[in-house]
DNA sequence: CACCAATGTATCCAATTAGTTACTTCAACG
DNA sequence: CGTTGAAGTAACTAATTGGATACATTGGTG
């Protein structure tokens, strides 16, 4: 096998974002990153410099992209149980992909938000899902009355008036609901 | 000072809230829990078993709240991370306070989540709300903001017809969210 | 080709941390 | 009173883990 630095650390990057996902920064161990990447633990060091600049480049790596998934989830709640808000990670970068570059009325904003904010809250609290409706966040029946909601929230012409910029396909959302993922052991 | 094993307990539980809202399972340390406490670590043992036993201890006594703060929003977090939607806490008691006793119609139920979704987001991803909107989540400009967009929520016609159970005091939450609580330092 | 910095491996180490051991003190109760 | 078990303390341990060291190999460049 030849030498590919960007092979590696490209290899080491994406086992990052899956065990950062998965367990969070504290819980997160290079020596299982550097097993799942099929590298040596050198290796990390050697690319990253430490435990944290691996977390932040594996965040950086992902969590500007709008396509929600769980995983992508998972990420935004590290992110923001472990950063608040200082120190936002590509933020230009980011505010870009969310609400383009045009300087945005705070009605769209808040719009774009609210938007948001329903499309991720199935796949952060899916307990809450469970508590509160009875059906778990993956199921069909919560899928369905959850699309029927933002199609409802879509229509609506004071939300369609604040012509929100971010606007994310409703059937791949519901797709991206049923991969909600989970620890594969308790803490 | 005599002997009180409630109040022992008590301690042990309000420093392992914190703990654990702050930093989650494994970024959490049962050595500072009891420097927090004011007890002897063996006291932990003691009373929990285990480090797992103070984390399911600390989010049962407080996870079941329907007052959304920081806080809670946090150890809401950490339980979804951590836990997905198998084994939920108090299930029934949670339940019962989010939608009450009677067996809730499913329109309902749904405009309850979405109303929790919307209370929740700026306190879970204040990252997020500053992306898009600029603003920080404890700000004036995004406070009211999203108050008003609170009150167009509740004033809606299909929101209302849903009978939703969870009627949360908008001003309260705008009080809540200038909680939002961070890290003391980065991980 | 010869050199050297970048890439890679195997192994070690110091610090941290969950959990234990061995012991003391208190309070209730027959 | 005295015995019994729970409440409490201090010190220790075994294992984990982030990071370091020492060394080998490769490939591009002058």
């Amino acid at each position: 096998m030849p030498r590919n630095p960007e092979r590696t650390r490209r290899k080491i990057l994406d086992a990052a974002v899956d065990e950062f996902a998965a367990r969070g920064y504290a819980g997160a161990r290079v020596d299982r990153i550097a097993a799942s990447a099929g590298v040596n633990k050198r290796m990390i060091y050697h690319h990253f410099g430490n435990k944290l600049g691996v977390f932040e480049a594996a965040l950086s790596d992902q969590v500007s992209g709008v396509d929600i998934t769980g995983q992508l989830a998972r990420l935004w709640m590290h992110e923001a149980l472990e950063r608040g808000d200082e120190n936002i990670l590509r933020l230009a970068e980011r505010r870009q992909a969310a609400v383009g570059d045009s300087r945005t009325a705070d009605d769209a904003s808040i719009a774009t938000l609210a938007r948001t904010a329903l499309e991720v809250f199935p796949l952060a609290f899916p307990q809450i899902v469970r508590v509160v409706t009875g059906h778990r966040a993956g199921s069909a029946e919560f899928q369905t009355a959850w699309a029927r909601l933002l199609q409802d929230w879509d229509r609506q012409p004071w939300y369609r008036a604040a012509k929100p910029r971010l606007r994310i396909d409703t059937e791949r959302i519901a797709g991206a609901a049923r991969n909600v993922r989970r620890m594969d052991q308790a803490p």
